[in-house]
DNA sequence: TCAATCACG
DNA sequence: ACGTACGTGATTGAG
């Protein structure tokens, strides 16, 4: 620290500090039912404050409400036009906090028509003036505008006990400007939470770059020529807007209000009234360690020594406080771990230190975190074991509440901000949604239930899974690559020679222009798109015959498609020992699928010869082969359940191909004289049923006319009369209650089936109509899972697992093993799976083994 | 950032 | 009265 200034000033940003108290201890209060989290924060924090900075002066400087932006809105009407006035309660707890003010001697400083970074800027320059060097403590990155030799920004970290010095070179590390540049950056993307709008259509990557290369906004317009036209003309177009912008994130420094700094002078120890306040407010691990502070020696310790994990507790907390085998919430952040008995007491552990005994005492009992995945994960890193079983994970808990909304982080669970280095609001936040969600779990059963013995469960395994990872031979598809060069170069030389000209062949736009205007291949029967006739592989299709070029295209595309999306992108992707790791997230799909990836790895090629040449690519280690095992006909199957339809069930558990027995019931012949061509339209049609088909839809995906789509249809629903009638019933439950479920219990909300738009009202219908035989498959599918990871465990001897899963894809799993385990995990694989829940239909699962992904 | 396309189930 | 098959994710070109 700076010698040159030997008094040091500490300016509060009061509401922000006292904002983030109220909302990490939303429940605290007095036996008198008075609300005091907000003071209790503040009170806190003060403290840390006194300890850690020694400050000679203090103040607090304060936003007043309503008036303090009307300068600004005067610039800019919209100006944090969205902001939300605080509740009733925030506002009770002001005159304590006034009261807490008084009894420390230290001054309040609010100024109509000034924001509280503006009086804490300010005050920075007038004691600089003196001398005196300012430590300005605060959550605003605005802020940061603002630091220069004697004015440095605390912010609020790991707790809201714990102030540190914002780190300038970490930003700078981060956000790859500098500190004195952010509100360059601002002026050109804005920011939306305060409704300040920058430049539009530029978002934070473009201003960065703006910023790097020209230092300022004003540096920017300087060399606005060298930018590319279309950027040029947008900034040229908002300038206007982004100088404003800029004015509006500058902090108005020149003020009226003066700081006195005799006024703020710390006094010497702490006030016997201060000692009271805290009495009567009934904060008594604050009084512990008020005492405590009090002596010199802890004063001097806590400056010479290393932070032990023990004293890194925030609130007075140990280890000791958890009751064994009670569950307990922790909570990854950064690189630290929260691990909390109850709502705002929390310790915090740093990652490194996870080998440590600590881990013991966390194994001991169920976990309720926030995104425990991420946490098992950073376990699996480290080489630890699982930290204990998940009793509630308060993401995949709002995603099994509400399986459409996307609001799942922890802002929208607390339903504002959430500053993420502040543990106190993370446990506060976590807990109140764990209390939340258990109430509304309780009041169904059934998807209390799902969520206990499938969904919590399913997400070690998948951290497992994804830690495993699987190997992919780079050098193979390195080849492949090569070839693949080639050949497009060849296809698009004949491309150009056809068409006459070059052309961006990957463009739509320029690919109907040359296919449609300048060859006069014929647009009838051709979709079209808001942006033309569209080129796609079905529309292609209809126009092959006519004119070489068509085929070319479609192969040009086959090849580019295989080469960037999976040859030439996945090799990047491997670690270290050549290994793919794929992400699974189990709260995307609405249907409760699973969804993969970073890379998607549940969307490799297999349906064409080319295609299934990149899954060759995926190989087990040296000495193992891979196991595949997928349920046949999973959904059909799920249909025939779910609408009781028993000629269906008859013909599954006949072992009758199920797309012939169709056909010869639809058209009424015996099984033998099925064509080809009858047992395609009855494969089509059963698909359809998955799919919510209407005529429309059947006769786009098979080129019959919509007359015979709809003849077609209705002889399948004469045939198979439960199945319309579960789909009825299914929509008519799906309109009274509001949601479709599957026989699991979970859930998918419909509110778009009462829309007054058909098109999405139709849309709905049959994604209604598709959830519970999807939904129904997932659940399966993850009992699958659960049950062969075990199975193969037990199978296994000295604790090592007889094969190890690798991927899921819908209504597939990989296995990799030691090839002369092969055979017993194939039986494992079938047995478990075709017994994983008893249905009227059986379930029947293909097994296969090969050498490598492709030979399956 | 969006629309189009296409890979999978 | 109106026009899509259900569920995903990655890449590309273009505004």
């Amino acid at each position: 620290m700076s010698q040159a200034y030997p008094k040091r000033l500490v300016v509060i940003d009061g509401k922000s500090v006292f904002y983030r108290g109220y909302y990490a201890m939303p429940s605290l209060a007095t036996k008198d039912g008075t609300p005091t989290g907000g003071v209790y924060g503040f009170a806190v924090m003060a403290l840390e404050i006194v300890k850690k900075l020694k400050p000679d002066y203090v103040c607090v400087a304060w936003d007043k409400p309503k008036t303090n932006i009307r300068l600004r809105r005067e610039m800019y009407p919209e100006y944090k036009g969205n902001r939300k006035p605080a509740p009733p309660d925030f506002y009770e707890q002001v005159p304590i906090l006034h009261e807490l003010l008084e009894t420390l001697g230290w001054p309040l400083y609010e100024q109509d028509d000034y924001e509280a970074d503006d009086i804490m800027g300010a005050f920075a320059m007038q004691a600089g003036k003196e001398h005196v060097e300012s430590f300005l403590v605060t959550s605003d990155l605005d802020m940061l505008q603002l630091v220069n030799e004697h004015t440095h920004i605390y912010t609020l970290k790991k707790g809201f006990s714990n102030v540190e010095l914002f780190d300038v070179e970490h930003f700078e590390e981060q956000h790859k400007v500098r500190a004195d540049q952010w509100i360059d950056v601002k002026a050109l993307k804005g920011d939306a939470s305060d409704n300040i709008p920058g430049v539009a259509s530029v978002g934070p990557k473009t201003a960065i770059d703006l910023i790097q290369r020209y230092e300022t906004l004003d540096g920017v317009y300087e060399h606005v020529d060298e930018l590319r036209p279309k950027l040029k003309a947008t900034l040229l177009e908002h300038k206007e807007m982004a100088y404003l912008s800029k004015r509006l994130v500058t902090l108005m420094v020149d003020m009226p209000i003066k700081i006195d700094l005799e006024k703020c002078a710390v006094r010497e120890g702490l006030n016997p009234e201060f000692v009271a306040i805290l009495r009567r407010l009934e904060f008594k691990a604050l009084l512990r360690q008020v005492e405590s502070q009090l002596s010199p020696e802890v004063v001097a310790a806590a400056e010479t020594t290393e932070t032990p994990i023990e004293k890194s507790t925030e609130v007075a907390f140990a280890p000791a406080d958890y009751l064994s085998g009670q569950p307990r919430l922790l909570y990854l952040a950064d690189d630290s771990m929260l691990v909390s008995a109850k709502p705002g007491s929390y310790s915090v552990i740093p990652l490194d230190k996870l080998r440590d005994a600590t881990i013991t005492i966390l194994q001991d009992g169920p976990i309720i975190g926030h995104d425990t995945t991420k946490l098992f994960k950073a376990f699996l890193a480290r080489g630890a074991a699982w930290p204990g079983a998940v009793e509630h994970d308060t993401r995949i808990g709002a995603f099994l509440l509400d399986s459409l909304s996307r609001a799942r982080e922890l802002e929208d669970l607390a339903g504002q901000a959430v500053d993420l280095s502040d543990g106190a609001a993370i446990t506060s936040v976590i807990w109140t949604a764990y209390r939340e969600q258990a109430d509304q779990f309780t009041a169904a059963p059934t998807l209390k239930k799902l969520a206990h013995e499938i969904e919590f469960p399913t997400i070690p395994l998948l951290a497992t899974i994804e830690h495993r990872g699987i190997l992919l031979d780079s050098k193979e598809l390195g080849d492949m690559s090569e070839r693949f060069g080639a050949r497009i170069k060849e296809f698009e030389q004949k491309i150009y020679e056809l068409a006459g000209q070059e052309f961006t062949i990957g463009s739509p736009l320029q690919l109907a222009v040359i296919l449609f205007e300048k060859m006069g291949l014929p647009t009838q029967g051709i979709k079209k798109g808001k942006t033309g006739y569209s080129t796609g592989a079905s529309e292609l299709d209809k126009i092959r015959g006519l004119h070489p070029i068509v085929d070319l295209i479609t192969t040009w595309r086959e090849y580019t498609k295989l080469k960037s999306t999976y040859i030439d992108a996945l090799p990047k992707l491997v670690d270290e020992q050549g290994k793919l790791h794929t992400t699974f997230a189990l709260d995307v799909a609405a249907t409760g699928r699973l969804s993969s990836h970073d890379p998607n790895l549940q969307n490799i090629p297999t349906r064409t010869e080319l295609g299934q040449a990149i899954r060759h690519a995926f190989v087990p280690a040296p000495g193992n082969v891979f196991v595949s095992a997928d349920y046949s006909q999973f959904e059909l199957r799920l249909v025939a359940v779910l609408a009781g339809d028993k000629q269906m069930i008859e013909d599954f558990n006949n072992d009758i191909d199920i797309h012939t027995a169709t056909a010869a019931q639809v058209y009424g012949v015996p099984l033998e004289e099925v064509t080809k061509d009858m047992r395609r339209h009855a494969k089509t049609v059963n698909f359809g049923v998955l799919y919510g088909m209407s005529p429309h839809g059947l006769s786009a995906a098979t080129g019959m006319t919509r007359d015979e789509a709809k003849t077609f249809i209705d002889a399948y629903f004469t045939l198979r009369q439960p199945v319309r009638a579960y789909i009825d019933a299914t929509l008519n439950e799906a309109l009274q209650r509001g949601y479709v479920e599957t026989i699991f219990g979970r859930r998918r909300p419909t509110p778009d089936l009462k829309s007054s738009n058909f098109v999405v009202r139709e849309a709905a219908k049959r994604a209604a109509a598709n959830m519970p035989i999807q939904g129904t498959e997932a659940d399966l599918m993850k009992m699958a899972m659960l049950s062969v990871e075990h199975e193969l465990e037990v199978a296994g001897s000295g604790g090592v697992s007889l094969g190890l899963q690798v991927l899921q894809v819908h209504d597939s799993i990989l296995v990799e093993t030691a090839a002369a385990n092969a055979e017993q995990v194939a039986t494992i694989l079938k047995t478990t799976m075709e017994g994983i829940y008893e249905l009227p239909v059986k379930l029947k699962v293909d097994v296969s083994t090969g050498n490598d992904w492709g030979a399956l």
